[in-house]
DNA sequence: GAAGTGATGTCATAATCTGACATCGTCAGT
DNA sequence: ACTGACGATGTCAGATTATGACATCACTTC
């Protein structure tokens, strides 16, 4: 569809404009009020003045509606992890993408605070959400093996990161004070850091002992 | 119901003896026929003799079928760990929980392969196999708290240990040499020493400087 | 202005899962 | 042996999730 034809929304009787986000909206509207398991999908399509059917072209299942940012969020931090400066250790490019998504998790706490209590008392939600986090940590790995990063370090570091991004995200959404993710990703990340220093593993090192090792890559 | 009753099965006309066990059988048999999702709950249930209803009674869910044995499985791996040798590194009494494990997963090799190859084109499986590694974990980190071991380490020292348990299920599974389970957990768990001593972490460390740790568990 | 396209709606249906209640052997106690 | 409790199943009805096939409507393109 043409920008004219978005901007020209008035007329359309059928077209309803940003479906997925008011099917996201009404979702969870209803959630809150009645809790995952009690609301259907028929509900959440009557609130967004659509139809069941339609619901299901946005979302191939109702747990869904809860995950759609997790694809976005992914990108960006892979992106942000291709993107980082070259000569990086392995957990700060991994730091690097952790940064980028303290933006597009903005949608703010109070979001991400019902949505995590609306997982954790639901069987459903909370498998999906460990697949999401298989997600994200193998596409780290592979992100920093595309940089160079050889196997044992590179899947350890995503998963230090998958690690860190789970506490500082707890953190944020359990903390009254309003600091930011960012500032929970970096605490999370200096103490891990801490941590592995005194014990020394290659995730912590800081130059991989210098290889050019630029050219090994190439497209990928 | 007494050991008598058990013993006469023959008059029962209504009660089928091992009912689980037939249900797992026959659901084993029609996923291999066609598949897991295009087999249903009621073709399960009829091979078994039983009905839908019934079949609903003994797993909480289609899925469950599939990975009713891990309820046992993590109680044999916990109980072991619990009962190994007292002084031990942590990743020691891990791998005393995993060797525990070979006699319960010898339901053999041919059952473990087709089990796995279920669960790996089948996306709803992948995701219960994900929730089911994870309480494996916290119930070996837990085991290993009750032995004593403070925290980053108990946690780790179960992440390892699953680490091991998946590469050596996985290896097992696609070996054609008769070598045992028990082998490859011991070959997998030796791979994962060597690499970590070299760098290493508290996870390997022979004796946590032989503290008297003994008093400070009591019950837990 | 005719054909085409994209977003929705409508209808029909499969399959998973649950609650309520009936039935049928068996056991325990009398 | 009679009876009542009990445990395993069966029967029935229904909610809910999910999908395929096809119609419609607004708007675009040629």
């Amino acid at each position: 569809m043409s920008v004219a034809a978005i901007a020209n929304m008035g007329r359309m009787a059928r077209w309803k404009p940003n479906a997925r986000g008011r099917l996201e909206q009404a979702a969870l509207e209803l959630f809150r009020e009645r809790g995952y398991a009690r609301t259907t999908v028929e509900e959440i399509a009557a609130r967004a003045g659509l139809t069941e059917r339609t619901f299901f072209r946005y979302f191939p299942d109702k747990r869904e509606v809860l995950f759609w940012g997790s694809g976005a969020l992914q990108k960006t931090i892979v992106d942000a992890i291709a993107g980082a400066p070259e000569p990086a250790a392995p957990l700060d490019a991994v730091a690097a993408g952790l940064e980028a998504t303290a933006s597009v998790l903005q949608r703010g706490r109070e979001y991400a605070r019902t949505r995590q209590a609306l997982i954790a008392d639901n069987a459903e939600l909370r498998e999906r959400e460990l697949i999401k986090l298989r997600s994200l940590a193998t596409a780290i790995a592979d992100a920093l093996r595309r940089r160079g990063i050889p196997e044992p370090a590179a899947s350890l570091a995503a998963e230090a990161g998958i690690a860190i991004l789970k506490v500082a995200y707890e953190r944020w959404i359990g903390d009254n004070k309003p600091r930011s993710l960012s500032h929970h990703l970096r605490e999370s990340l200096d103490e891990l850091k801490a941590l592995t220093a005194s014990t020394s593993t290659a995730i912590g090192r800081s130059h991989p002992a210098r290889v050019t090792r630029r050219r090994r890559q190439a497209r990928a």
